[in-house]
RNA sequence: GGUCAGUUGGCCGAGUGGCUAGGCUCUGGUCUGCAAAACCAGCUACGGCGGUUCGAAUCCGCCACUGACCUCCA
């Protein structure tokens, strides 16, 4: 099945349609996250939007290397070059190894990934297991003359760089406007040119984490890994490299320049950026201290939370809106997505109640179309979801015999669901399943039936203390016409 | 200050120059011993002012406001 995808590129600023560099595969690069702490909602968006467009370029038939790092050294806690490493931080805080903080918090991000349905991408690189790489690449920008040394450390060359080629390109920047507007930083005398960011970077004494290097004991610059792992893995030139809208200026623009110093290419073609979720219309950023930690939706423990959210509700909650637009959270928003994602859930376990009606005339065959041309517009989530309540619209009505469907109709509707709700998207039905299930289902079921002999007898005081007992141990009962359904909550 | 986004009904969020996205809330109803759940129905918004057009939320201009980036951040 052909299907043109189109995605906005940041550095044109344009939605163009994606053609890949080799017909039929995909190359992918995800700037994934700095493991110093646990992963809060604003992690789990671009996760989310790069699974969908994962999901997607899998499903509309194309081989997918998708390369997401974790960032382990490198990133510096303060004031540019002269703070110390943010993971190092951490560890001399905690009196750990650096290692230790890394592959703590490596874990919990994978598990709650896994939370959320994200996929593990092809290939998740770290940053302190490339330090030859990075050396390598930086030997190269040395050779191309658009880096210099200075006191050990390595600095990249930027005016230099920009009688050649067009640093600012994408995130819009003028350098002379860089010059004006850059804070003046310790260290700042090493540098020739207030713009120029440091490829490699001498420890302090005090620095745990460091490398042998040509120049120095040191550490890789700190947009360096992505530019070195990105090339190892993808190549020279790749098609897709994704990231959230911060990351913008300086990390990207300067992985352009490094790129293009290093193997004298434009490295990548389709720039993707997502949006950021904000909060009281603000963002929600570890330096604001205003974020909250998937941990803490997932157990309501937090004071700005009502209650907890499951990890498919905040899936659902950021698929609601589309990747480029800021994402306002709000436990208003968050419930009603929760209810939202139930209502679809309940629909799709209905479809199997339809009665077939085969000289039904539904025409139900448009509401894949539909779906098709809103991912193919730059992953339109939102319609989407929008097709589908439309769908779940008609299976109750086809149970409220207000609507008509066939075999075929049915089939479609089921197809549906499962390739755009579950494939694409992600979804699952979250079911609180235990081993012991099947014995509690007995148990519940015994005293429901009990219960409806009590009825019968219009015994309700009864009747009511069972349906209240059991709701307070989070069974919730519900009574039908010839019987009863009941769920876990 | 520079660069870039955005401003849609009570809330969240799509959107094509003309055919009222969708969800949640709310109200009414179906069902029920009651309730809950589920389902059905109703609720016609597009920051302000101009302009283009037969027609604009959608195109253009100006203004106002909000946010992001310019320092680590997804």
């Amino acid at each position: 099945m052909q299907q043109n995808l189109v995605l906005y590129n940041t550095i044109t600023r344009k939605k163009e349609e994606f053609k890949p560099i080799h017909e039929g595969y995909a190359g992918m690069y995800v700037c994934g996250p700095t493991v110093y702490g646990d992963p809060h909602l604003g992690h789990a968006r671009p996760s989310i939007t790069f699974d969908i467009l994962f999901r997607y370029l899998q499903h509309i038939g194309l081989k997918v290397r998708y390369v997401r790092n974790i960032t382990d050294v490198g990133h510096l806690e303060n004031d540019a070059d002269s703070g110390e490493d943010k993971i190092a931080k951490k560890a001399r805080l905690e009196q750990i190894e650096p290692m230790e903080v890394v592959q703590y918090y490596t874990d919990r991000y994978h598990s709650y990934m896994k939370d959320l349905n994200v996929l593990p991408p092809s290939i998740e690189p770290r940053a302190s297991g490339h330090i030859i790489e990075q050396i390598e690449m930086i030997k190269k920008i040395l050779e191309n003359g658009f880096a210099y040394e200075s006191n050990g450390s390595i600095y990249f060359d930027v005016p230099k760089y920009s009688k050649s080629y067009d640093y600012g390109k994408l995130s819009g920047r003028v350098l002379d406007d860089l010059l004006s507007n850059t804070r003046v930083l310790d260290g700042q005398q090493e540098k020739h040119h207030p713009a120029d960011f440091a490829l490699w970077k001498k420890a302090e004494p005090q620095h745990i984490m460091r490398w042998p290097s040509p120049w120095s004991d040191g550490f890789p610059g700190w947009h360096l890994e992505c530019s070195a792992m990105s090339t190892k893995y993808l190549g020279e030139e790749f098609d897709i490299h994704g990231g959230g809208m911060d990351l913008l200026f300086p990390h990207h623009e300067c992985e352009i320049a490094q790129s293009q110093a290093a193997n004298k290419k434009e490295a990548v073609h389709y720039w993707v950026h997502n949006n950021l979720i904000t909060i009281n219309g603000q963002k929600m950023g570890k330096s604001l201290g205003n974020f909250i930690t998937l941990e803490e939706f997932f157990t309501g423990n937090h004071e700005l939370l009502d209650k907890s959210y499951s990890p498919m509700t905040i899936r659902f909650f950021i698929l609601q809106a589309q990747y480029r637009g800021t994402l306002d959270f709000s436990n208003e928003a968050l419930q009603s997505s929760e209810k939202g994602l139930q209502r679809l859930m309940t629909a799709y376990s209905a479809i199997s109640k339809i009665k077939p009606d085969n000289t039904a005339e539904t025409n139900t065959s448009g509401l894949a179309e539909k779906c098709y041309k809103a991912m193919n517009d730059d992953l339109n989530t939102p319609m989407v979801i929008s097709v589908l309540f439309e769908t779940a619209k008609l299976i109750n009505e086809a149970n409220n015999g207000k609507q008509r469907l066939s075999e075929t109709n049915i089939a479609e509707i089921t197809k549906l669901f499962e390739t755009f709700a579950f494939e694409i998207m992600g979804l699952k039905n979250e079911e609180k399943q235990n081993d012991d299930k099947g014995k509690t289902d007995e148990l519940i079921d015994m005293i429901l039936n009990v219960r409806m002999d009590v009825k019968a007898n219009k015994d309700y005081a009864t009747a009511d203390k069972i349906r209240d007992e059991l709701q307070k141990m989070g069974v919730v009962v519900k009574d039908k016409k010839d019987g009863f359904e009941w769920e876990i909550q």
